[in-house]
Formats: C-alpha cells, sequence, structure tokens
RNA sequence: GCCACCAUAGCUCAGUUGGCAGAGCGACCGCUUCGUAAGUGGUAGGUCCAGGGUUCGACCCCCUGUGGUGGCUCCA
C-alpha cells in the first residue's frame, strides 16, 4: 500500500492563516480596547482563539466591529515579520502585559512554551510584528495578511476561560474565531456546524419524543417517554446478553452506601465534592452510589473464601449511579447526575490480566461494530509526576506493563496520556468517532492493583497462601444516558430498525381500511415487532409525513388493494418504495433486519 | 462553581420610548375518506421562569434566585 505522505497541521498554510488571524484579532481588539491586557492565542482544531483581559464584557455588537476591523487589516496587507530576542528585550516590550511577562519568565526558564504548554528543550524567545502590533510568538505564521482570504474569516463566540486553565486564577474574555483556505472551505465548516445542530440529541430527543428533564425534578435528571425507555431497555439488553454469553454475570447491589465504605477505598478523598450530599441517620452516614467498585468488592468478599479455582470471577451490573456534577457542566444526556453504568469488575490473579483483556476487548468490538462505529482509538491514560495517584510504583509499574503488552498482544494501536490515569491505576479508554467526525469516549478497561488491597480482599493461590486479586474495571457503552445522546447523534435519530421504538406504522388509506389495518397490526405485534396504527382521519400523505418525521423504519399503507390480496404496501423511510407485497414476506423481511441489527 | 448570553401558548418564535398578549405548527371539536412528505372550518390554550424593587402603570427598566445555551474547570 502506498504511503500518503500526511502535512503535519502545525506546518500546513491553514495553521499559519488561523494563528496569523489571532494576531489579526489581538490587534483589532487593542485598536478598541488599548488598556487591554493579552494572553494567549493559538491556533486550535476548526480554528483559533485568543484570551484577553478587558475593561468590560465584550458584546455580539463588539465581535461585529472587530471582525469587521480584520477584514480591513487584512486588505491592509500588513506583513509578519519575525525577530529573536534575549528575555530582558522581550520584557521591555511587554513591560505593560503580565501575561506575557509571566510566559516570557517560563520560557526564560526553559519549562513552558509561549502558550504555557511544558516543553523539553528551552525555547527561543522570539516575536512577530504585524504593523504597529507585536505579540510575543514562536511561529510560524503567513509572509502577508494578503495570503489570507477576509471572506474566509468569521468570528463564532465569546467565551470566559481561566488564566492558564486554573480555576484559581482570573477569569479572561476568550474570542474563538475560524479562519478557512477559501469562503467555500468557510462555508462548508458552517454547513457542518448546522447539520451537527439539527442531530442534536436535545433537539431530537424532544423531537421524537424520547426524554424530557423537568424543573420540578432537577437538572441533569432525564425522565425517559415510553419511548425513550424502550431505547434503554434494547440497549441494556444486548448488551447483558452479550455479557452473559462472554462468561459474565450480572449483580444488583442497590443505590445507597455507608460513607465509611468510600472513606476505606480511597474514593472519599479523591470524590466526596461530588458525590451528592451525605444521609445522615442516628450514627450513620449514607450516600447515593457514585461508582460501583466498592459494592461489588464487598460482595466478592461476602461470598465467602474463594479459591484461584474460581478466578476470574465477572460482576456485570447496569447500576444508576448519582453524581453532583456541577450545575454548569450539565449537558442534555451526554453530563447528567444520574446515569446508568453497564459497568463489570473482575476479581483475577496476575496472570489472568491479559486474557480477560482481551475478553473485554473483543466484547466491546463487537458492540462498538453493531452500533456502527467503525472508527475508533485507543488511549492509554498513565498516571502523572504530580496529583492524586496512588504512591506505589511497582505496583503502578506492574499494572502498566500488563495493560501496554496486553495492547500489544491483541495487536491494538493506541496513544499514551500522562497523567490521565485514574488514582488506582491505568486505563485504556475506547475513543470513537462519530459520522460527524465528533470524537466521543465511550468503553473503558482500567486495571486496578490498589483497591483490592485497601477493602482486604483475597483468594487462595495455588500455593496454599492469601493473595491479593487483581480488579479490572470495564465499561462498554459508558453509561446508557450519554450513549443514548451519543447514538441519536450518530444515527440523526434515524435508528436500526431493531433498535427503534417503533419500528412499523401502519397507514390506513381510509375508514373502511381500519379494521384491516388492526389485523395486520395484531400479527406483527405477535411477532414481536413494535406497530402502531395511524387512525387519525388525516390524509395518507400527512401520516406518511409524520412517520417520516418520526423516523419510523417501515411505513405500510393498506388500502382496497392490499385489503383484497392480504398486502401491505411497504414505504421505507429512505424515500424507497417497493410497493405492495405479502404480509408473510414483510414479516420475514423484517424480522431478517431486525434479527442482523442492521 | 466561574465568564457571557438566553427564558413569551405543548413546540418554533414574533412583540411593545413602559400603556388590555400575537403567529405558525400541535391539541381538541366538526366536515372530508383521500394511493406515497402537510385536505378543510372552528374552539380552547399564557402567573410573558420565580421573588423583590423603580413607576400612576412592568412581559419590557434594576436587583436576587432558578433553569437552559456556549465556553472554562472537573469527570471515579
Amino acid at each position: 500500500m502506498a504511503e500518503t505522505k500526511q502535512e503535519k497541521y502545525e506546518e500546513s498554510m491553514l495553521y499559519k492563516r488561523r494563528h496569523s488571524a489571532a494576531h489579526i484579532m489581538a490587534q483589532a481588539v487593542l485598536e478598541k480596547f488599548p488598556t487591554a491586557k493579552i494572553a494567549i492565542g493559538p491556533a486550535i482544531e476548526d480554528g483559533y482563539y485568543y484570551d484577553f483581559d478587558l475593561p468590560r464584557p465584550l458584546t455580539p455588537e463588539d465581535l461585529d466591529g472587530i471582525e469587521k476591523r480584520m477584514r480591513e487589516i487584512i486588505k491592509s496587507g500588513v506583513t509578519f515579520e519575525r525577530k529573536v530576542l534575549s528575555a530582558d528585550d522581550a520584557k521591555k516590550i511587554f513591560h505593560d502585559q503580565p501575561y506575557k511577562i509571566e510566559l516570557i519568565e517560563g520560557l526564560e526558564k526553559g519549562t513552558l512554551d509561549e502558550n504555557g504548554n511544558p516543553v523539553e528543550e528551552k525555547p527561543v524567545i522570539s516575536t512577530y510584528s504585524q504593523g504597529i502590533f507585536t505579540d510575543l510568538c514562536r511561529g510560524p505564521h503567513v509572509d502577508s495578511s494578503k495570503d489570507i482570504n477576509p471572506e474566509a474569516v468569521k468570528l463564532m463566540s465569546v467565551a470566559g476561560a481561566y488564566w492558564r486553565g486554573d480555576e484559581k486564577r482570573p477569569m479572561l474574555q476568550r474570542i474563538y474565531g475560524t479562519v478557512w483556505n477559501s469562503p467555500k472551505e468557510l462555508e462548508d465548516y458552517l454547513w457542518r456546524l448546522e447539520e451537527a445542530k439539527k442531530r442534536d440529541h436535545r433537539k431530537l430527543g424532544k423531537e421524537l419524543g424520547l426524554f424530557h428533564f423537568s424543573d420540578d425534578v432537577g437538572p441533569g435528571l432525564p425522565l425517559f417517554t415510553p419511548k425513550g425507555e424502550m431505547l434503554r431497555y434494547l440497549m441494556e439488553k444486548y448488551v447483558r446478553d452479550l455479557q452473559t454469553k462472554y462468561g459474565y454475570e450480572h449483580v444488583w447491589t442497590g443505590h445507597l452506601v455507608k460513607e465509611d465504605l468510600y472513606k476505606k477505598s480511597g474514593h472519599y478523598d479523591n470524590y466526596k465534592d461530588s458525590m451528592f450530599p451525605p444521609m445522615v441517620d442516628e450514627n450513620i452516614v449514607f450516600r447515593m452510589k457514585p461508582m460501583n467498585c466498592p459494592s461489588h468488592m464487598s460482595l466478592f468478599k461476602e461470598m465467602g473464601l474463594h479459591s484461584y479455582r474460581e478466578l476470574p470471577m465477572r460482576f456485570a451490573e447496569f447500576a444508576t449511579l448519582y453524581r453532583y456534577e456541577k450545575t454548569g457542566e450539565l449537558s442534555g444526556l451526554t453530563r447528567v447526575r444520574s446515569l446508568t453504568q453497564d459497568d463489570c469488575h473482575v476479581f483475577c490473579t496476575p496472570e489472568q490480566i491479559g486474557d480477560e483483556f482481551t475478553l473485554a476487548l473483543k466484547l466491546i468490538r463487537e458492540v462498538l461494530d453493531t452500533y456502527h462505529f467503525t472508527d475508533y482509538r485507543v488511549r492509554l491514560s498513565l498516571r502523572g509526576k504530580t496529583g492524586k495517584f496512588v504512591k506505589d510504583d511497582e505496583k503502578w509499574n506492574l499494572a502498566e506493563t500488563a495493560l501496554r503488552s496486553s495492547m500489544d498482544a491483541a495487536g491494538l494501536e493506541y496513544f499514551e496520556a500522562e497523567g490521565e490515569a485514574a488514582f488506582y491505576g491505568p486505563k485504556a479508554d475506547f475513543i470513537a468517532r462519530d459520522v460527524l467526525g465528533r470524537e466521543w469516549q465511550l468503553s473503558t478497561i482500567q486495571v486496578d492493583f490498589i483497591q483490592p488491597g485497601r477493602l482486604g480482599l483475597s483468594y487462595i493461590g495455588e500455593d496454599g497462601l492469601e493473595h491479593t486479586p487483581v480488579l479490572l474495571h470495564r465499561a462498554v457503552t459508558g453509561s446508557t444516558e450519554r450513549f443514548l445522546g451519543v447514538l441519536i447523534e450518530h444515527y440523526a435519530g434515524a435508528f436500526p430498525v431493531w433498535l427503534s421504538p417503533i419500528q412499523a406504522v401502519l397507514i390506513p388509506i381510509a375508514d373502511r381500511h381500519l379494521e384491516y389495518a388492526a389485523e395486520v397490526a395484531a400479527k406483527l405485534k405477535e411477532k414481536g415487532i413494535r406497530v402502531n396504527v395511524d387512525e387519525r382521519s388525516e390524509r395518507m400523505n400527512a401520516k406518511i409525513r409524520d412517520a417520516q418525521n418520526q423516523k419510523i423504519p417501515y411505513m405500510l399503507v393498506v388500502g382496497d388493494k392490499e385489503m383484497e390480496n392480504g398486502q401491505v404496501a411497504l414505504r421505507m423511510r429512505s424515500g424507497e418504495n417497493p410497493g405492495a407485497i405479502d404480509l408473510e414476506t414483510f414479516i420475514q423481511q423484517a424480522l431478517s433486519d431486525i434479527e442482523k441489527k442492521n
């Protein structure tokens, strides 16, 4: 296979255009607010941003003005000139720009680059100037602003952003903008955003009548309609059956747990802020269950003394958990306060890690495949040098090695992310790309050498001695709520037949066909097909339109001809119109589509 | 939690220098019985998110709160 040479984004003309546009925007903002303090302004995926400390909040009108001024600057043809200089000279230039001074000090120490990211080598300090505006910058940039098409530039939004991403530091105003190589590309990008909006699961969830939120119930607590619950049921049943087939066993561990257990497991220290407040009953303090691991481990313990012959033991559970997410973090179904995890904990010996990982991997691959997620990558999250990570080098090394070799053995490509691990061990996350190219973290497998010891778990080994089992945490779809949100957007609401809450709708042409429609519906129901009869006194066209908008896979029109011949006139939601077929033929086709999970 | 913006009928939205609240779709009740994406007439439907303030008068202006959106931070 021929190797295609792919240009790195950071070296591309598009990147230069975006980065240069960020500088031009900063110039326009400084012209408007001469006392503004400028922070950082990198190019990012699909555009760029720049952070400012401004005397007042920006309005949408400000953005229009800044965008207009940017076009003028671009058209005027300013050139970008690079200059290398010493830290002291740089400090002189930016003497009234405290954020730049802080960045220069980072560069001086050789630990951070001009965007505040850690670097290996001590960087050269350089500035880029266009016209009267000079910025601390490594580049690269376009030679002249004439390399940017003024009609391919657009400011997108204003947002708050903490300086250096640290919530204890000042909140700056971030302007997001986008630049493309041509106005056509910009138009395509805006079109993609529109398409994404049409697929937004919050919008589709309402239109298709799948779920709601209620102020009376509370934020982040979704309520599912009969259709929405059907989806949940089907999704969970599918994974449950598959897990059973793969040798996982299901357990149930309730919703409340004594707070003390989380102190023992170590979760309390790390996550008490994201647990719902305690429920106090005389001398006992309870918490809503925010994770299953301690419960599953307690169950393992209560089931008595275990022999190595019993391992691996695989406890799976569809458990509804409650997490006290900050209100600003809640978002539709993808970030909620009550979530149903398809969780599993595998208790095994160190030697079994590889096999268990492979098993989990096989299961995950099959599930992602069924849901038409074919494009995904794996992130291996490792501990960082500082932070929440439990201190035990030997065990971390053992865990990291086990995970790496398991993934290598599985022939799986992965990339590593330092500092992203859970506090108890490294993890492998599956990040899938949906049809719009957006990435979602779905499945996860985590090795845990820490918690079983903390909770005093043990098994008797071949040597007759007590050993601490290794714990594997594993989730396939993550949570039912989040996965459903992603699925709605992935399918744009047109679920495959096996998942569709309503699989077929019968459309009688006139009232005299109602009886036949009901007969057909009864026969379909008998075969387990989820079917509705549209009995309204509407024209067939209106019924078809409504069924299309509800994205129902099969529309079955019945009139005089069909009634006479025991047929149904099939129309697919794709617009495909096979016409009149025998009822039995349709049933066979539908059952086959459902069976194949197409 | 922080920054900005938003909240009007079931849904999508309009509205007024501060002077009796509007449309389309949907719902309901009729008429229509129709062959592959909206037949037709009528009726009902509102604490203009909540609480306070300014005012002769507040859906509109101010404050506080609640909820949502876009980000930031966080995500066992």
